[in-house]
DNA sequence: TTCCAGGCCCGGG
DNA sequence: CCCGGGCATGGA
């Protein structure tokens, strides 16, 4: 990977492991919009970013030297070898050489803990395009304007303290529904500082997860996506209706397993980087429908 | 119209 | 522990 500074914009030529398109899609994150081919729109950490891939080339346009070291670096998971976790993964496990194949091109991104912490409580029951629906009106009406592209403003997602000008009533304005009083209730507890960042992201991903799950509307799922999202515990492994169709499919011969024996088979199986092999699959699965009765596509 | 969505809470076996 | 019902909202 090399770097160049051109006029206002940042290049990074001889990208590896590396695709836009499969890091914005694979649902992650709700907090973009897809502007053309290769081409997306984004909000994270207080900075708009209008970014574009050809081939292997990422242009990030009106972007400095500090914002991408700083940054977007960081955030896209640049700095990590790819190669190495694939060949981690893919050693001893050829069941997930497909997947891992297809979606060559994922990076799980560095997402703030609080956007992120909201965002999947929103997430629940919830299917993708309405997630960022939510997301952006959220963004809206309580965060920064931060700038434009393709017709389309971006706002930033809005800090603990700007979000707790909200009451439950105007959640629910905010379409949120039932997960009104959740969201109400995880602002109050970063707020509060009843569970902190920092302290989150030092003491395991099991105290981790547990201290999540005292916000009522975090549960394990939600709480494994904050960990591995939102706070760099890359061990971590959501099972949601997606992974547990792919998991019993691929690894159980077919046949119903809990979320639990699937998690703990998940952790023991794929260790370390359990949530690389968890975005591989879910993106691969749910993208080819696997596990699925009716297979329409 | 009916069904279901990157679940979770709550009450009852 | 492991069910099942209920839950707001919107798209298929």
């Amino acid at each position: 990977m090399d770097v160049e500074y051109k006029g206002k914009d940042t290049i990074i030529h001889n990208l590896k492991d590396f695709d836009l398109g499969q890091t914005m899609e694979c649902g992650q994150c709700f907090h973009f919009q897809k502007i053309d081919d290769d081409e997306y729109g984004m909000s994270a950490y207080g900075k708009f970013l209008h970014a574009a891939q050809k081939d292997d080339k990422l242009y990030l346009f009106d972007t400095t030297k500090e914002e991408f070291e700083k940054i977007w670096c960081h955030y896209f998971d640049l700095d990590r070898d790819y190669g190495e976790i694939k060949s981690f993964l893919l050693k001893e496990d050829e069941k997930l050489r497909e997947a891992v194949e297809k979606m060559w091109g994922v990076r799980i991104l560095n997402q703030e803990f609080f956007e992120t912490l909201i965002s999947f409580i929103i997430s629940q029951n919830k299917q993708i395009p309405h997630i960022k629906q939510i997301v952006a009106r959220i963004s809206h009406d309580y965060g920064k304007y931060q700038g434009s592209v393709g017709g389309i403003d971006f706002y930033g997602f809005p800090t603990p303290q700007q979000l707790s000008q909200a009451d439950i009533d105007a959640l629910r304005e905010c379409k949120t529904g039932f997960r009104a009083p959740y969201i109400y209730n995880a602002v109050e507890f970063v707020n509060n500082e009843i569970i902190k960042e920092e302290n989150l992201r030092k003491c395991g991903v099991d105290e981790c997860r547990e201290q999540l799950m005292k916000i009522k509307g975090v549960g394990m799922k939600v709480a494994n996506c904050v960990s591995l999202f939102g706070l760099g515990y890359r061990e971590a492994f959501p099972v949601d209706v997606w992974i547990k169709r792919i998991m019993q499919s691929l690894y159980f011969d077919g046949k119903e397993h809990s979320n639990a024996e699937i998690e703990s088979y998940g952790v023991e199986h794929f260790g370390k980087y359990g949530g690389y092999a968890q975005q591989y699959l879910f993106y691969y699965g749910k993208s080819e429908k696997i596990g699925l009765k009716n297979k329409t596509n």
